[in-house]
DNA sequence: CGTATTTTGGAAAACGTTTTCCAAAATTTC
DNA sequence: GAAATTTTGGAAAACGTTTTCCAAAATACG
């Protein structure tokens, strides 16, 4: 590592004092036009750039943003969570901040990361965290952050959410529209809120429809278990003519248990998942599924979390990002 | 935020100087057991955490690694560099170090960036950048670096790499062994020296085999046009048996061409991918690919990278990532 | 031309660490 | 018990910035 060009370097260069090229280069009043374009000129030609550790020392800010995931969600691997990271980098990239990536594990003992108790980072976006103590250790110490998609609920802090229940509404009544009675509903934990919110969803237009809701229709259960929860739908002695799946991954496990059981989709059963996932379009049959803005979520936060570093007394405010259902080849459509 | 804890603060507190904390809390000798253990017990109940950037204006380590991917790669969303950037994850977060991400365009004109010229990592890892005016400018700077899978060679760099050619070589001789004569070859642009020496393995094993090589059987292009190259070789008279893809993501797209003309893998025809990524095995049927070690090429290249920085004299020295065949269901097998 | 005002640039301190050097205290040696 | 030696802890400087405060220089005013 070549020893770099440092302010007091230019300083001498330019026959200034260091102050004055900091002014300079800061654009910060106090000397004249003549002298600034000297300066700036000199620091040019010398390609000299200010220390980040030296700043950040004066200035206490560091122009970082900490975004934490838990290791437990494969978060950069799972296509979901990718794309939320993908609306953060860009958005964080726009605003010349760089991105310091950590993934914590999600015990309740879980400590404050490193970077954050040595001030590395102004602020911290934190994605699908369901960890209390850990959350109010952070309010404790006073870092902004903010949640995205919290899995538990953390009703008073600044955090961004899925209209998940309006996107369960869409897929249902949409399927019920083209003709379908009986409907299973296929997904995670419903301890988790944002799936409890996704079968409130399914249930409210069930009742918009004026159909009874049949708990029999529904399997619940592990994130992962939509081949096992479609086989059991399957069995049923009347079995559903479409299924609803809480996240695309379902609906694709659903597909192999279709598959499997020698049915065709969307002749025999139709299916709609969540998320919009790459695969969803890439599945065959392409699924129908409903789009979460994920790129959104992610710039959104970083902007809502901009704010809540510069600003002293923070407005708590909870942005919704809205929901879509896209039309793809998974759905029988009713001829009329 | 609250004004933090600082070593000053530990001093008073303890009664001593800070010289003294600062020999306590980093092991440094000239003080007592006693004197340690004391400011120690201050310090934790305290909640002390020495400031990163107080640490890094004097160490000149910041103790950050930058991970640089190239943007027009979408590595967030391609399943291939994210398991790559979890093989990286992993190593920095073992060695206590941040992860800083950063994603650059492309262009020729593309300059370090400004976490690189401000000093905020020590070191940083590039995947698929094939910019050369970038790489001599790093070099010039003295930035440590390491070059996962260089889309362009710069044999003086270190760098780590696949071992392409035995990887094509390994699927074209299993498609052989299995009484596949006919083989023919999908994939990327042959500037690419990766996609060339994934060629050359596919030419090596017809040549050990005796199987005369054929310009015809080979469709290069578009990373992505996995579908229209496919299509061009079921359209040959006589008609391959067999496909090696030089990427999994160009096998799908096979797959989804040879579904679309109405044949069946692999009673029709066979397919082989590399890279083994997420969606190979939850394909339908599962593909049979070259399995390439994403994480193990990221943990090695951290650590390449941490002996780069920590060392005067570096040795350059290449590691070669082994690949290996997972045999699943998409080619078909002779009976003997 | 002398005074009042504005503009300009510099000296020094501060941010939170670590390290070097030195003096005082404690211990050993005779 | 004094001298020589070792151990212990403190004062100060340094890392690269920014900012505050002040004096000198330039300009305006009468």
């Amino acid at each position: 590592m070549k020893s770099p060009v440092t302010i007091k370097d230019i300083a001498k260069l330019a026959n200034v004092a260091q102050s004055t090229v900091s002014k300079a280069l800061n654009n910060r009043p106090g000397i004249s036009a003549r002298t600034r374009q000297h300066i700036i000129s000199i620091a040019k030609a010398h390609n000299f750039v200010p220390d980040a550790a030296g700043k950040a020392l004066k200035n206490r800010f560091t122009n970082n943003i900490g975004v934490v995931f838990c290791r437990e969600d494969y978060p950069l691997r799972n296509p979901f969570f990718s794309r939320i990271l993908e609306g953060i980098e860009s958005e964080i990239a726009f605003n010349h901040y760089n991105l310091v990536l950590q993934l914590i594990p999600n015990h309740e003992e879980t400590t404050i990361p490193k970077m954050i108790r040595e001030r590395q980072v102004d602020g911290i976006v934190l994605i699908g965290v369901r960890n209390k103590a850990f959350i109010e250790q952070l309010q404790q110490a006073g870092t902004p952050f903010i949640l995205i998609d919290p899995r538990d609920y953390f009703p008073d802090c600044p955090q961004v959410v899925i209209d998940n229940e309006n996107g369960t509404f869409l897929a249902t009544d949409y399927l019920i529209r083209n003709g379908h009675r009986k409907v299973g509903f296929i997904g995670g934990d419903l301890a988790v809120p944002s799936f409890a919110e996704r079968l409130n969803g399914y249930k409210k237009a069930l009742a918009f429809h004026n159909i009874p809701y049949s708990r029999r229709l529904v399997k619940t259960g592990g994130f992962e278990e939509g081949y096992t929860q479609t086989q059991q739908l399957l069995k049923l002695s009347k079995r559903p003519s479409a299924i609803v799946a809480a996240y695309d991954i379902s609906a694709l496990h659903a597909y192999r248990a279709i598959n499997d059981a020698g049915m065709r989709i969307p002749e025999d059963i139709s299916v709609v998942g969540f998320d919009d996932i790459d695969l969803a379009k890439m599945a065959i049959p392409a699924l129908t599924t409903v789009r979460v803005y994920k790129e959104q979520m992610g710039s959104v936060a970083v902007r809502q979390l901009r704010t809540l570093i510069h600003t002293e007394t923070p407005v708590s405010f909870t942005p919704i990002i809205p929901v879509k259902l896209v039309e793809r080849d998974s759905v029988k459509k009713s001829e009329d």
